[in-house]
DNA sequence: CGCGTTATGTAATTTAATTACAAGATATCT
DNA sequence: AGATATCTTGTAATTAAATTACATAACGCG
């Protein structure tokens, strides 16, 4: 593990001190690599014998040896470390806490997400008759840009974020329909019992979701991302953002799976939009 | 350039005992990051001095300093670049390409944002009497999202994907009232529109969307991102992980400015979602 | 070959980091 | 509540490391 995310996992194991000496350091990682002992002590007010114990805990020799180990982490592929919030953070400070925590979290999803299963997926989503994707809450607006993304393919796609529709459209489903139910948690009642139901009816069931939980159990394959979540905003944030670039890789790989002329297709989609925009370049939405 | 690179193609210029020390430095790089100058200089057979001359030629301040320069050379960073997934890409070549691209994207959206653009909107946000989020396609999912997260805070907030509801919202928008549009282009002709119509009637209108754009001209607050998309797609992908963040941003500083009675109120909603769940923990969707 | 220039090493100095210890704070137990 | 133990933290002393200043050696060139 890098010494930045180690600073901010102890973050709670450090004394009075010590944690002075963690904000400064995670305030400026930058100018500590280039610091001595004694100004960086100056910086968190704190005596210099402090700042070694600092990084001794954090299983370093001692200063020198821990300017290494930042520096290394600094340059390393990962700078990004999930940091809370706080109440008295101003709007540099969550700005920039918001913005790495998500990285950091679409860091961690990269590493673990499953590529046998995103393959599945893709070949699955590639050969379905119609596709359905499912979600409440947070997770429906997921469940909507992953209708918008497929659509553009020129494949049957419905999305329903309405449990009486969802419902329906479960028990309508027969073999060759893909259902795709997301759910950070995996939890949601009514979601798992779509997604049973969608199975009875011998669609193939892919959950967006937490590994092991209810709704994992209830699907033919289970795409789970395992993203830290800050709890103190008791708002769904990077684990939606994962989300969001998981469907991004299935679309991505649907298009490659159907090859170069299906592509031209694509771009006749996003070309028929050219009207209802003004002039220069051209984009989408 | 790093100091590897550097010590490899400046290896002419350097003495004959600088020499020494290149080599020995090149042969155990990892080993040199952890030794003292003394312990390197006789690896070299060379004296203190010679080591330390020879990490001034490098352009760094002096031993210590070289070190830490070295030792982030050897973290060999691949920083997140934006790499195009291309058409023989396998399904964990364009999964980790869309997880960097992204992260890049996120990366370059964090160092453009204007804060003090975020902190005003937040400003204005914090005083809406309502709040009402458009969005047309892929931005769509972005203004949904957004409802359920300002929903939480128990503000009146309203969303529509549909023109005509737009429309008829924008009409009867007065003052205090803040309409949030989202666009990636800025060049939607309807909701250039709706953004025109809600000014009109006195509403604050805030843009996420392309700066100079002629959505960005209707706007009295303009948010945007730049964000850099990978065109060979055809899809808005990162770009709308960043509008999402964006959000994010805003919701944690509504939050943030209500203060901490405020919160407990967040922590209902949350809690008023766990009647759907099945058990253990507690989270959101 | 001798002079000037550059390269290298030795020893002194300075700077930085660590250790040892003592005082203060905090928790725990009676 | 008071006393004792434990854990934190800081001050001062010590040690280690790096740098500088200077001297000597090697090398190139007329």
């Amino acid at each position: 593990m890098n010494v930045l995310e180690k600073i901010v996992n102890s973050v709670n194991s450090f004394s009075k001190s010590e944690r002075k000496v963690a904000d400064v350091i995670l305030a400026n990682p930058q100018t500590t690599i280039h610091s001595s002992i004694a100004a960086l002590a100056k910086m968190a007010d704190v005596s210099e014998p402090t700042v070694n114990r600092f990084c001794r805990r954090l299983d370093t020799k001692g200063f020198p040896d821990f300017k290494l180990h930042l520096a290394q982490s600094l340059a390393n592929g990962t700078p990004y470390v999930n940091r809370h919030v706080e109440e008295e953070d101003g709007p540099e400070a969550y700005t920039a806490k918001i913005f790495e925590s998500t990285m950091a979290a679409l860091d961690t999803a990269r590493q673990r997400v499953d590529i046998n299963t995103i393959n599945r997926a893709v070949d699955v989503l590639t050969q379905a008759k119609k596709i359905s994707f499912f979600g409440l809450g947070a997770s429906a607006s997921v469940a909507h840009d992953a209708q918008n993304k497929f659509f553009r393919f020129n494949v049957p796609v419905v999305c329903f974020d309405d449990i009486v529709m969802q419902r329906m459209s479960a028990i309508n489903s027969a073999e060759g329909d893909v259902v795709v139910c997301i759910s950070h948690t995996g939890r949601t009642k009514n979601l798992c019992d779509i997604a049973a139901i969608a199975r009875e009816n011998d669609a193939t069931v892919i959950g967006v979701t937490a590994y092991d939980s209810p709704l994992a159990k209830e699907c033919t394959l289970v795409l789970s991302l395992d993203v830290p979540e800050d709890t103190d905003m008791y708002m769904p944030m990077a684990s939606r953002v994962a989300q969001l670039v998981l469907i991004d890789i299935l679309a991505t790989g649907f298009t490659l799976r159907r090859g170069t002329k299906f592509r031209e297709n694509l771009k006749k989609v996003k070309d028929s939009l050219r009207g209802s925009r003004f002039d220069k370049k051209d984009f989408n939405n």
